[in-house]
Formats: structure tokens, C-alpha cells, sequence
DNA sequence: TATGAATGAGTCTTCATTCAT
DNA sequence: AATGAATGAAGACTCATTCAT
């Protein structure tokens, strides 16, 4: 009842952004994008479906954010430097390790990005979304190897890259319960590093 | 004057039931199942809405047939008996290059095959569907390797069958060109026999 | 395979037409007129679509040809000379005997008549159609009472015309089973003749 | 600039539904449930269609309520002490009086009541609302005379009965014009006491 | 800023009707 | 006369979006 300051209120204004935003990933992620409705995200958020329309201009808008965040989430959580460390079989290790407890934890956001991914090609703007995104990926992996004297680094980063995705794939699709310790060791003992 | 004899029907009927096929299957492919309205296909098809409900009972009969096609059509390619012969890295290259070929001649089928698979967790139908057909995949490739003597064939049946659909993935979504052929070397000469 | 005479298609033809208009009555008895559908029938009565097509011009006209059938065969029944001999009571009580026993294997045909009626309202056609008929039963009541001497004559056939109807409803819609024996016998002889 | 009230939604929502409720009634009752359509509705109650959705859920749903309100207008009109005073004749007289006003001021809701139970076959739903109402009327009805010391009760009942709906009948469908207080006294003075 | 009633284009689906053969 | 493939208007229903308050 107390007057609010400015600040107050985008406090006000960012908490619900977000709230709304959280919501919105998971019900994508769970029933995909096209078949969630704002007035479904609107009751699960517990606010009317105009308000939505204060936050976001449409909900292909809402889409994108929910993309953005979900990816600034992901990003911070690869800026550790603790990755850095180590010679490039480790660094190897070490992301794949992080890459797959991500799927764990952050498994609703992976998922929303794969059924993204497979509609890219009808859409102009996942495309420019996520395409940079994952040559980067394969550009990291490059150099990675490359400056750590691995050889044929750009084979091997498609080989890897590929497999991490399809690894992915699986496990949230198809499997249950996966393996990953092992496949990741086995991967950089056996394969990779033998 | 005379009506047309139930050969004549019969041959109307096949042929245009397949055309609706091939263009559902590429409209969904491109652009997803749930995003594909059946008036579009229909427009692209050249008939009226209606003539599609001569041919499949609903969208999603539309759907499954069109995954039935799909799979036969990839069945009758991996049916050679020539993929048989050869010890388990020769049988393991002419697999991997047969279905990178697959990729690139049923294009349009594989990236549908993947944007369903993404969308399965909302149904049984698709589960159903796929679900075995990959475990088959994997277990499949374990006996290959397996009954050539490779050790640690579950492992690598892992790796390579996460590492075959990774890289789909990546040439469906991301990458216009792969070089399927050298990576399926790399994998196969470097990675799985060194 | 011989050639057939015109006198021969002609009876092809009534066979046809009468036997579609059985099967159609049959399917809007029981379903509606408004729930079956034109391939239903055809189905159910073993031709094609189109084949109805040359027999009626459209689905109404199917309908009014149906309607049609039905009232001669009713007509035809109520047509018997037996029915006009003794007096008023006699006279009226053979007409529900015989009214209620049409009511048990005209069944299909009554019921069709009583969804139709309620629907008079918002079709001048079927006003046409069942107005003169309703009336013509009242004056046919009145007139057989008038002439046997019963007075009151006109207030009589209104009540005794609803109840019969509305026997009939109950009847048909309500009850599985009637005592119709025992109503008839009631009124005539308790509340009709006392 | 401020938002409306939770009551003042609450008041359009009422304004809207009953609006809603009675142009359904309307038209049901003159063209029957199947024949018409819900852009009908919209259209004739100058909204759009998408209107009806936010009211009731479906056009069954939306049947069902337009009955429920029927049956609530009708019991409130019979639930007059008034009613039960008098001995069976007279009770008998002020049932069939007040019945036969209610169909020329509820004339709507009875048409639909006609057409509905001319329908019923088709509908698990309908059975269940119509049913049980015809028969508790007769139990009423039985009742009525037989605690009044009126001899064959049940079979007075049955004849009753049919007779009020077979005149509600005649009324609705063939006359515009309907001598109800003649022939109530006519029923009840002549053939039921006389 | 917040509300939720209202809109209307669009969805899947049905079906009476037409028509080439 | 007969066939059944094809049409397309219409049906019930959904939902992103707008807007008065």
C-alpha cells in the first residue's frame, strides 16, 4: 500500500519478467513450444493473459527470450575457469563432464533446444539464433585441440561435437537412464586419446 | 459413357495418395508436424482439403503413414546383404557410409524422423514408434561388434550410434556440407581401430 | 448379360429406388435425419454415392420421398374397410387398436415422424407436409364421432387426437413397454363412453 | 486507467451467459440442437464466435445449460403452494391450467423440451435428463389421484398424461391457436369426473 | 500496470454434391 | 445407369492478440 519507488517498481517489473520467462521454458520444454498456449503460461504464472502482452510483444517474442535466457544460463555456466586447466585431454574431460551434468540438471532447456533445433529449417530465426551458436561450439572445440598439439583437431572436433549432441539425443529421448561417466571416459581413454 | 473400371480407380488412388505423402512428409520435415496446417498441404498438393480425408482418417493417420513410408523406404536400403560381409570395421564403414548417404537422399525423411523424435514425450504414438527402433540400433551394432571380437562393444556401440545421429544432426541442422566421408574414415580408422 | 428391355430397366430401377428409400428411412429413423449421411446410406445399401444422386435430386428431396413412402404405407393401413363398421365406440376403439399396433411395427416410421414434426417449426416444407395430415386426422375424428350421434364432437377429437400422440410419445421415447391394451380399453370405455 | 473490478467482470460475464442462453434457447427450439450452429448463435446474438467458448465449453455443454435454465423456470413455476390446495379435481384443473400457460409463455422452451425428447435416442446424455422427469411427472400425477381416493390411478395417470403432451403437441406444431381452457374443462369435467 | 472479455482468423474435420469416365 | 474421386462450403473449436476500464 506504501507508495513505490521507481526502483521498486522494475524490481516489480523484473521479478515477474522472469517468472514469467521460467515458466514459459518449462512449459515449452514440456510440451513444446507450439503446443503451449499463453493462456496456459498466463494460469501457470498466476497473472492474466494481458499481462503477458506488457512483458513480451508476442509469443514468438517470448520464445526468443526464453531462448536468450536459457542461453545466458548455459553460457555462465561454461565461463568457469576452472575449465580452462589442464591439457587439452582434461579441458575434454572436464566439458564433456559439465556438458552432460548440464543435461542432468538443466534437462528442460536441452530438450526445448533440441525440438527447436529440428525445426530450424523453416525458420528463418531459429536459424540465426542457433546456428552461430553451434559453429562457435565447433570452432571452441577446434582450438582447443589445435592449441594443445592434438592432431587433425578439425575431425576430431566434428567427431566430438557429434558425438556429444547424439550422446544428448539419446539420452533424453530415447534412454532412461545413461551411462555418462563411462561413455565420457571411454570416449577420451579409448577413442580420442588412446 | 462407361464408368471407370476398379482398376482405374485403383491406380487413381495409389497415385494420389503417395503424392500426398511425399508432400506431407516434406512440409512436416520443414517445418514440423504441428506447425503444418492440412490446408497447406493440400494447397501445395494441388487438391481440395477434403481429398485428403479420402485417403488417411486424420492428421495424424497422414503422420504415421508417413513414417511407415519413410521407414520402409530405409528398411529396403539397409536390407543389402552386401552390408553383411567383411569383418566389423569393413561391415562398420560400409554401415556408416550407407546411412550418411541415406542422409543425403532421404534428407527430408531423417529430418522428420528427428523433429518427431524431439516431440515424443508428448506422445505414446511416437514413442512407440521409435523408441524400439533405435534401442534395435543400438543393439544391433553391439552384436556387430561383438561377435568380431571388438571388446568393449556396448561402449562403442554408444559412442558411435550417439556419434552417427549427432552428426545427422549437425549436417541436417547446421552444416549444408559435411564430409561425411571423411569423418566416417577418421571414426572408424582413428577412433574405433587404431 | 442379355439385353434387357426398357420394361426391364424400368423394374431395375424401382427395385433400386424403393430399396434405397427403405434403407434411408430405416437410417433416419434411428439416427436422424440431420446425423445420417448420404455415403452412410449408400454404404448401407449397397451402391455408390453417386447412384443415389441419379434416383433423387438431393438429400431433401431423399427425405421428402421417405416421408412420402412412410404415409402411404400408413394410409394404406388405416384404408381397411373393417375399420368403418359398428358404432363411434367400436369404430374408435379398432382405430387405437390399430393406431397403437402401427405405433409397435412402424416403429422406425413413427419415430421419424415425431422428430420431424418438432422440427415443423423452422421448415415451411415440412409445415406442408404434416399440417394438412394432423388436421385432416382431427377432422376425420370429429367426423366420426359427429356422425354417430357423440356430442361435443370437436372437443372430444382434440382430447382424444393428444392423447394418442401423446401415448404415442410416451411410448416411443419414454417407455419401453406400454400397456397399450389396457389404455386403449380405459379410455374408450371409462373416460371416452362411461 | 484502472482495471475493472472483479465484480464488474463479474456482472458482464452474468449479462453475456444469460444473453447467451436465451438467443441459444431460441434457436434450438426452432431449428432443433443439430441444425444449428454455433456462428448462428454468434451471429444472431451479436457476438463473435469465439464468444460462446469463453461461456461454456462446448455446444453440448452449452445445450445442457440452456436446459438446465429451462427446467429451473418451469420447476420455479410449478413449486406455487397454491398448487397443492384443493381436491384432485381441482388440483387436477389448476395443474393442467398452469401446464398449458406455461407452453404459450415458455412456448421456446417447450419446443426444445419436444424436439429434444424426439432425439433422445441418439444420446446417453439427453436419456438421462428426460427420462426420469417424464416418469417422476407420472408418479406425481399417480400420486395426486390416488391419495385423493380417485379409483385406477395409475391408468388415469398414463391417459392424463399423454394427453397433456399430445395437446402441448398439437399446439406447438400444427395450431397457433389452442381452445386450452375448453378442453382442460372438457378433460376434466367430461371424461375424468364427470 | 493489470484484468479478462472479446475478436476473428485459423485449425481439423465432415459431407452434400458434382463429374469424368 | 453406375462408380467413387474430388470439391469446397460449412461445422465445432482454439488461440494469439487487442482493448476498455
Amino acid at each position: 500500500m506504501s507508495p513505490k519507488t521507481p526502483d521498486q517498481f522494475q524490481e516489480i517489473r523484473e521479478k515477474s519478467r522472469e517468472h514469467l520467462l521460467v515458466v514459459s521454458m518449462r512449459l515449452f520444454a514440456l510440451n513444446g513450444y507450439q503446443a503451449t498456449s499463453i493462456s496456459q503460461i498466463a494460469k501457470e504464472a498466476g497473472v492474466a493473459k494481458g499481462a503477458l502482452y506488457h512483458y513480451f510483444d508476442s509469443k514468438e517474442t517470448l520464445l526468443e527470450e526464453v531462448i536468450k535466457l536459457g542461453l545466458t544460463n548455459i553460457q555462465e555456466l561454461f565461463n568457469d575457469e576452472e575449465l580452462k586447466s589442464g591439457d587439452a585431454k582434461e579441458q575434454l574431460r572436464k566439458l564433456m563432464q559439465k556438458t552432460f551434468k548440464s543435461m542432468e540438471t538443466d534437462k528442460e532447456f536441452w530438450s526445448l533446444y533440441a525440438s527447436l533445433i529440428t525445426q530450424m529449417r523453416g525458420s528463418e530465426k531459429l536459424k540465426e539464433i542457433f546456428r552461430p551458436l553451434v559453429i562457435s561450439t565447433f570452432d571452441m572445440l577446434t582450438n582447443l585441440l589445435e592449441s594443445n598439439g592434438v592432431p587433425d583437431a578439425r575431425m576430431r572436433a566434428l567427431s566430438i561435437g557429434g558425438m556429444i549432441d547424439g550422446v544428448a539425443l539419446h539420452y533424453m529421448y530415447v534412454m532412461e537412464e545413461y551411462p555418462f561417466e563411462e561413455v565420457t571416459n571411454y570416449i577420451i581413454d579409448k577413442m580420442l586419446f588412446p
